[in-house]
DNA sequence: TCTATCATCGAACACTTGTTCGAAGTCCTC
DNA sequence: GAGGACTTCGAACAAGTGTTCGATGATAGA
């Protein structure tokens, strides 16, 4: 997508996209229709098509725009940065704000994962990967770095991905504290659990009152 | 539903749920269409409104009887025990232990939250919602006993059912670590998160790096 | 002003959707 | 084996779906 002047044609994808997102985000990809997006956009049904080739490369503009745009800004922000605690600090105070002031985005972009298919969804999803790779030798360094043992390093990523992905579930970007201070207590709670104290480690879990309680392994019994 | 005995009736019911399930975590709850849960389950398109009165109620079923499990069980475990920490251990481990063991019904029961409406709908939330208060009651007790201050409990408890609530995104039992594993290493990472380094919070982020870049707020420009 | 490209539209198509209804089949009890 | 409840089914319906197509404005460079 071009930068400076924004030609008319770009000006007006951008708000269709915009105008989807805010729809997907709501009523979800599938329960959108066409139809929706033409009376939210004041456009005719076939009018839209001008601007994409079907609904699934819709959701993939979405999708594709708004993760490239997190992932260029954060390389831009880690450059220059050695410390893997900063770089790991910055990279959810970018990953956060970005969802913040795009949830609507965001959240196609989390909760709508898997309803893209074919080429789009490895294209979404290769650079899925690299992201999720980038956090991961992160998180190798600084336990290394730190000696931190006994911690599985994909538990601890994708537990680092579901406090900040799991936000669109809850934050209130008007009642509930403000990025900064989200920013602040997930890394808090993130890096001081990563480095944090080996009593915890060390105490098992009393399995045994599993056994007692005779609990089932299928919900259905 | 009914313990012991099971009737015809209560097995078959059990069988459309199980099913259904399965495909609606698949393929999601709106692409799967009542059509394909017969194909599944060798039945006939219209003898399966004998088991449920909607679509949505069949939604609702493996919803609320799931999440009825989980709840009801927890209690359970957690009956007697007085540590608030402790008691925080079991539910994680009581969550992550059906989540694992019914990841179909829990992806359903997490991914399509929003696929229920009405009445239906608040019947699921009203349970959800207690359920959040229990884990916020225990998290306020935890950090007033071990004076932990300038953290948002809501933060915190959202964090803590992120992480647990994510894993149907990446967990693959066959490949990654068990149960048992999984809870110890969340429960590590979000205990000493809680309790954590004090040396975490009082540093304070960098947002001078962000004004230096000149970072858009939407990603659209 | 002519013209070629850009942008938009109404109408229609082929298909899938959830749900209903009346009629069968099946089972157990008397 | 008659009667009644429980269970299953085929066929149909009305509504909504994504997408296409040919035609019509708009725009701007020659």
């Amino acid at each position: 997508m071009p930068n400076e002047p924004q030609s008319k044609y770009d000006q007006k994808l951008v708000h269709v996209l915009k105008t989807s997102a805010a729809i997907f985000a709501e009523k979800g990809y599938h329960s959108t229709s066409i139809r929706d997006i033409a009376r939210a956009t004041k456009m005719s049904l076939s009018g839209l098509y001008y601007y994409f080739k079907g609904k699934e490369e819709l959701l993939f503009l979405i999708q594709d725009y708004c993760f490239s745009t997190v992932i260029d800004d954060c390389h831009k922000l880690l450059e220059g940065v050695d410390d893997p605690v900063r770089r790991l600090k910055l990279l959810i105070e970018n990953h956060l704000y970005y969802f913040v002031h795009n949830m609507n985005e965001m959240k196609v972009l989390s909760h709508e994962a898997n309803s893209i298919s074919g080429d789009l969804y490895k294209k979404v999803n290769s650079k899925k990967r690299q992201y999720v790779d980038l956090v991961m030798s992160l998180l190798e360094e600084i336990a290394r770095a730190n000696r931190v043992t006994g911690l599985d390093l994909k538990v601890a990523t994708f537990s680092l991905f579901g406090m900040m992905n799991w936000i669109y579930n809850w934050y209130n970007p008007r009642k509930d504290v403000d990025v900064a201070g989200l920013s602040q207590n997930i890394t808090r709670i993130f890096l001081s659990g990563l480095l944090g104290d080996k009593r915890i480690e060390a105490e098992r879990l009393e399995t045994g009152r599993e056994a007692q309680l005779e609990r089932k392994v299928s919900i259905w019994q």
